[in-house]
DNA sequence: TATGAATGAGTATTCATTCAT
DNA sequence: AATGAATGAATACTCATTCAT
């Protein structure tokens, strides 16, 4: 079996994919090798430029793949996306793209100006866009993007810095934490409460 | 002063960490290369490894003096802490690296592993650290660690995603937001409030 | 006619063979690819190696019958050969091979060593000789291919170097002053006239 | 003083510039490779971009030479120049070149659109432009660039297509027949011209 | 001391060609 | 009979680094 799918477009082309898929996120589009990338595949590299034209169309295919899935974040509604989004972070098995969570994977690749515009393009007019309309009262944009910024990183937290406590922290620790951030930032302005303790001053955790 | 010696060993040494700073910051530790370094400092490369050895050895000259600046945040008393790294990283003033923060210039560098762990160490031996010590109740490092997950997602989101409100909202903009998320945090459990809103579900924007 | 045989060999190899020709004619052997060659003509590129066996065996093929056209000029009789070449070389209808003249297309291959001997044997053992039977006095051979090297540095002038009025004009421009130099050439030791003028020392072919 | 002379900007440029010359005429811009050149000076291929910053720069170098070279044919007196012409044409010291004449060289290289755009200026606006001024009567620049054209042919008769005689030939035994088709080409076309004025002559020899 | 020439392994990409189906 | 997957050597060019002067 093994020796019969040898000469297969197909899975040639899967394999490749997948290996990209994993460089690219693990060491970003640059320092990521077009020759490592079919040696892990275990196909002849000129096969990267037979199938995908180039190294850019190799990453474009990734990126493509990827904006997918990060896009299927979105077909829900609207109220479930914060919730979504964490499990996304937390969740371990981002073995297709070698550990990393694909927002960790395209921050990798930010250095390199078509993969920085496909970044931008899918997060800012993705879920950040997409919570904005969960929020209540002034400034949705910004308290949009601030869950966001958050969700972003705890990303990073975890699989760049890795941080030990929210590197090892399931979604059920995790939870009511970011449940209790995201609640302040989407929900109404707090009157009340911010009205019980607005007196006190610039520190934070002061009291 | 004389025309033979135009630059003095510390200028020229001044010169190269200034140089790589920068490009370090804005390209990663991979990209940036050393003739480009050295020709933004307007010396020869060979002095690079004169004086530091390798790349690797000009990098980590950096890597620690940004590890200074850092380190300095956490001087004063740990309660002002959470609104310096706020501070921090809302100030447009980078231009010492290139108008990155330092924490998206760790980044930017973090496939490489040696700057890899240095960044883990800065970061995690360093304000997750220290924010620990503010947490009040349960879970202290997981909260300490949700809030530096914060700033690093600010960080990352002003600076390499761009999302356009907090990419150009001033620190006041974004101060009562970013207080009432570390109060969330590093307060005392809020059980009043939990015990107000607890039985609504797992959707956290919901009605 | 039906779907499964799309081409019949013949018709394959002949599409090769005129997408080879104007490829080679224009860029020369090295430059011009197989799979450019295939793509013009419709087909795959292994099709060159089953019915050519390499590269050079689709340019043999070319060159033979490139070669084929260039002996039909020597059909006629000799004395009809000098005004033949004028009018080959000023024709523009060269899209056969891609708007060049074969000289000029032979040139362009003239550097890859196998292209470069057909050429010679074309040139030298073709038109070049035929020239020499029409020599009426001393150095035939000398005198004819200088009349032949006329005839190639008009093509070249023409269609490579594209030297303004000589690229522009018409047979009937040039024909008058390529009849008087051909006659110079190719004529008898022009007695009267060298004997007219024969003592003075600018005296062209004179003693 | 082999060994001293080992790392010297100038022996090592001036070496690739020679290596390039040769194979740039040899076998055309496309053709010619880094490598070839490279090993043909006797270094490192590195150090063609050090000096020239690419291929094409090299080849831009070689060519500023030819063409001052080129230029240079045209200082005297411009009733020389047909005589300097055919005398450049038919040295066999073009070694410097490798063995090839400067015009064949150029055309080596044609199919390389820079280097097309040279040959154009340095042979039309050169010597074809000169040559112009010779003309008496009537098309004056058709005349001049058949005669141009001619150069050419012999040219390429000579070192590619190497016809036997041609090739052969010293400066002593073409010049006669050339001197003959250049007062052809430039005098004032006629018959009773040469019965009337012989004398005088219209310089195209120079006596 | 420090300038800059030299190097060799690395990059993405294209080539003619072969082999399996 | 013929499609197209695979290959390996070649291309121009850049890299960090070393060595000679």
């Amino acid at each position: 079996m093994g020796e019969g799918r040898r000469r297969d477009r197909g899975a040639t082309r899967a394999a490749l994919l997948g290996a990209a898929r994993v460089r690219f996120a693990r060491e970003g589009y640059e320092a990521a090798s077009v020759r490592d990338i079919a040696r892990d595949a275990g196909v002849d590299a000129t096969l990267i430029f037979r199938y995908f034209g180039s190294k850019q169309g190799l990453f474009d295919e990734v990126a493509k793949a990827g904006g997918q899935e990060g896009a299927a974040l979105l077909d829900g509604p609207a109220s479930a996306l914060p919730d979504l989004l964490l499990r996304s972070v937390v969740s371990q098995e981002w073995h297709q793209t070698g550990g990393e969570h694909p927002f960790v994977a395209m921050l990798r690749s930010s250095a390199h100006e078509p993969a920085h515009r496909r970044m931008q393009e899918q997060i800012c007019g993705g879920f950040m866009k997409s919570l904005e309309e969960l929020v209540e009262g002034p400034d949705p944009a910004l308290r949009a993007e601030l869950l966001g910024a958050l969700v972003l990183g705890i990303s990073v937290a975890r699989s760049v810095v890795r941080s030990p406590a929210l590197a090892d922290a399931s979604y059920d620790q995790i939870e009511p934490y970011y449940r209790r951030l995201a609640e302040a930032l989407l929900g109404p302005g707090d009157r009340e409460r911010s009205a019980q303790t607005g007196e006190e001053g610039a520190d934070v955790a002061g009291q």
